[in-house]
DNA sequence: TGACGCTTTATGTCTAGACATTAATCATGG
DNA sequence: CCATGATTAATGTCTAGACATAAAGCGTCA
């Protein structure tokens, strides 16, 4: 089906045969057609419709997997010695809008230049244990993604022109283009923690490949 | 099984009970619990292997569907009125390395204002009939995902500053910082185009969300 | 001890059939 | 002509059972 839909046998805006002429035409069964047409949903190829029947969809905005790796590895698969230093780490007080949270910037390195900026802020409601952690001698997102699995996920790129105070962190010129990640996570609407991740543009970008 | 795993019912790392039992314990049939667990591994919380049963995998670095929309819905869907100018169009000799390509640069504007800019080549050898497009008042984007669905996609995500005619182009100063997506699509390992979409930065975003 | 092959146990995949659900379509009455 | 309800044709989901396949573990023999 697949090879069907690529070599445009079955063209765009087509309906494509129902279930059980399927069956009939490879001859297997019914879940084993339903099966390939599920994947064939996922992979936005087609679309389906109870009564309607299924269509051959217009390639849209292409989805692609984007998969944020450990900034650990990330360096050390590139083959550079990963460093990292604690900058800041101080709990602020709850206020308005949100509770307590422990606010913590580490700087990652790659051969000793910096390669990440890291701002996080945890809220300590949701993740009180954070607070007897120290963050010396690793960074937090470790021991995030092993203490709490997160249900859901927002995450943001954007670049901006580095400020004085980040220009010097980073070892960059002031106005220094960056790549900013900044990511949201959440365990069942409860805010567990917000982070700004700053690269220095030259140095860092995101890719993803899809099929 | 989804809210144990959540729980920390089955911690990470622990064997979960195997589908015999597990279609005891729900009373549901084989088919209905596989599909469960596969929709597990889907989500990365399991791992699965003949012989040896199913663990709770440790969560690891968070993988979210990336999509990257039509410009003219992204400037639509945010209320502006879209605007299409096509500032080149050329045709490339073959040369080492590459066949013959259509060099497009074009601007998408938000109300007026510069959104994006667009410059893109395209693999004549593997889609001729782009030869006879003008592009004058439409992107090619919207042509091409209309044409010819991509089976390889390649998209890269960076930042930089403007060198000094995009940032005229994008009526910025000059070394503005901009946030890029570079895209690569093939067909069958057949190279189809490639585009480089520069955005002044503190317009555009890329947003990602995952449940 | 170690290489090899057999057994066993788990997952992977399929089949055939049943019933549920949705929505397009048609028929009917005001 | 329109609204409303009945029909029906498609997909959605499940069940029970079968066989395939991979790999862990065991036994045997050189």
């Amino acid at each position: 089906m697949l090879r069907r839909i690529n070599a445009g046998e079955w063209p765009v805006g087509a309906d494509i045969p129902n279930e059980v002429e399927l069956v009939a035409e490879f001859s297997a069964a019914r879940g084993t057609i339903q099966r390939a047409l599920s994947s064939l949903v996922e992979q936005g190829l087609i679309e389906r419709r109870k009564r309607a029947g299924s269509r051959v969809v217009p390639p849209r905005a292409h989805a692609s997997k984007l998969s944020i790796p450990l900034i650990r590895e990330e360096i050390e698969t590139r083959g550079f010695g990963y460093g990292y230093k604690l900058l800041e780490r101080r709990v602020l007080p709850a206020s308005k809008g949100t509770g307590k949270r422990l606010r913590l910037v580490c700087l990652h390195l790659a051969d000793g230049r910096p390669f990440q900026l890291e701002r996080r802020d945890i809220n300590l409601a949701a993740l009180p244990q954070a607070e007897r952690e120290s963050f010396q001698s690793a960074g937090p997102n470790e021991w995030l993604v092993r203490e709490v699995p997160a249900t859901r996920i927002v995450t943001r790129i954007s670049a901006e022109a580095a400020d004085a105070a980040t220009a010097r962190l980073l070892d960059l010129p002031e106005a220094s283009p960056l790549l900013i990640v900044a990511r949201e996570t959440f365990k069942a609407d409860a805010p567990l923690t917000e982070v700004r991740m700053l690269h220095p543009a030259d140095s860092y970008e995101v890719t993803t490949v899809s099929f």
